[in-house]
DNA sequence: TGTACATCAGTGAACGCGCGTTCACTGATGTAC
DNA sequence: TGTACATCAGTGAACGCGCGTTCACTGATGTAC
């Protein structure tokens, strides 16, 4: 470890975005949760430990700045997706896919964010759970919108729908990746089927 | 640490039977994956831990022996929902029901079952694995038989059908257990909401 | 029935490991004069 | 412009921890005579 160019003055958050880069970085190329330790985030970034703590309090801060960025990724991808579309059910399918797509691309950041066990003891929705509530919100407004076209039955809380179609997707991706010897066959058709499955299960029947 | 009886002539299982329990309960108790050490093991049953070794090969052989077990509880269950119904959307409905009470009562069996990071370099699918091949059966053969009632489309391919059930319980089961503090309002609403959205969404259109 | 012996289930101590975290420190950077 | 000094980002060594696993051993159980 020869050590590195001290950070100048305005530099002071170089360091913090590189250990963040790093941790990433970590996460996606071993494919695991725990690989993503304080030692091995130091090495890859080729500084010691005890640094880290300069920028962040703990692992547990560290952890969840890594979550906070993957959500902002995540949600900014669903956004793209259904941008530019009139057609709510287009709405929803595009943001079905590009949920999908996100999870298979990032597993492990996808593991992280919705498959990890809660920090023990929490009881609050954490500020990376109200994200995905801002996620959610691009749903919900597709869901609505398709209510007052009569597309989906205006009884149902929308809210519940919501959550209704979110298992299906988060059940196909969670799948995936913690199956990923599993024989499914053709993903992408099982993607293909099980989004359909989910918008048919939400229609008014015709 | 007083050490036990020890075991006689034809006991030579019940060690391993109390180790096995230990570990389920260990699972159970504390609600955490990492819990489950040998040690802890060890220390449950009231012995040390390298008794542990002289009925598992390794730790990876108690995990795999734990993920047995729950498998087999978990299809005995989903068995006896189905167990004496004939209408075929009723056996999905109650499979769907008993899957998903199954994951709420054990989560952290379920999580080892289906949320556990697959053993590095694995590339064939484990016993469990193939258990829960058998437990789909019951899905499909109601899938297939829904087929013919003309309930499901006949040109549908059933194990596709069956996968895209799966990934909504499995969504549902799985959100729920990773997202405890998560705003989910009325949780058996949405279990409700969640199954029937997948049958629905699987029936042609009347 | 009584004694010497073999078996082998379980013990106790220890190993090396990677972990998160702490602490006194160093030395390049930037500043005051 | 040149020098003495303060700052503080990053270092190096160490801590205590729980982990999986090993090894030589012990002593109750069962057997042979």
């Amino acid at each position: 470890m020869t050590g590195r160019r001290r950070a100048r003055r305005g530099e002071g958050d170089a360091l913090r975005e590189e250990i963040l880069a790093a941790a990433v970085g970590l996460l996606a190329e071993t494919g695991s949760e725990e690989a993503l330790s304080i030692r091995a985030v130091a090495a890859r970034v080729g500084v010691t430990p005890p640094s880290i703590y300069l920028h962040f309090a703990d692992k547990e801060s560290l952890v969840e700045a890594v979550c906070l960025e993957a959500f902002e990724d995540f949600d900014s991808r669903l956004a793209a997706a259904a941008a530019g579309r009139e057609d709510p059910i287009e709405v929803l399918e595009a943001i079905g896919r590009a949920y999908v797509a996100f999870a298979l691309e990032r597993p492990e950041q996808y593991r992280y964010m919705f498959m990890r066990r809660p920090p023990a003891g929490l009881s609050e929705p954490t500020p990376a759970e109200l994200e995905t509530i801002d996620g959610l919100r691009l749903v919900i407004a597709a869901v609505q919108s398709a209510q007052r076209a009569g597309l989906i039955d205006p009884a149902k809380d929308p809210l519940v729908v919501t959550y209704a179609l979110w298992c299906t997707t988060h059940g196909l991706a969670a799948l995936l990746i913690a199956k990923p010897h599993f024989p499914w066959g053709d993903r992408q058709a099982l993607a293909e089927a099980a989004v359909e499955l989910a918008i048919n299960g939400v229609l008014t029947r015709s």
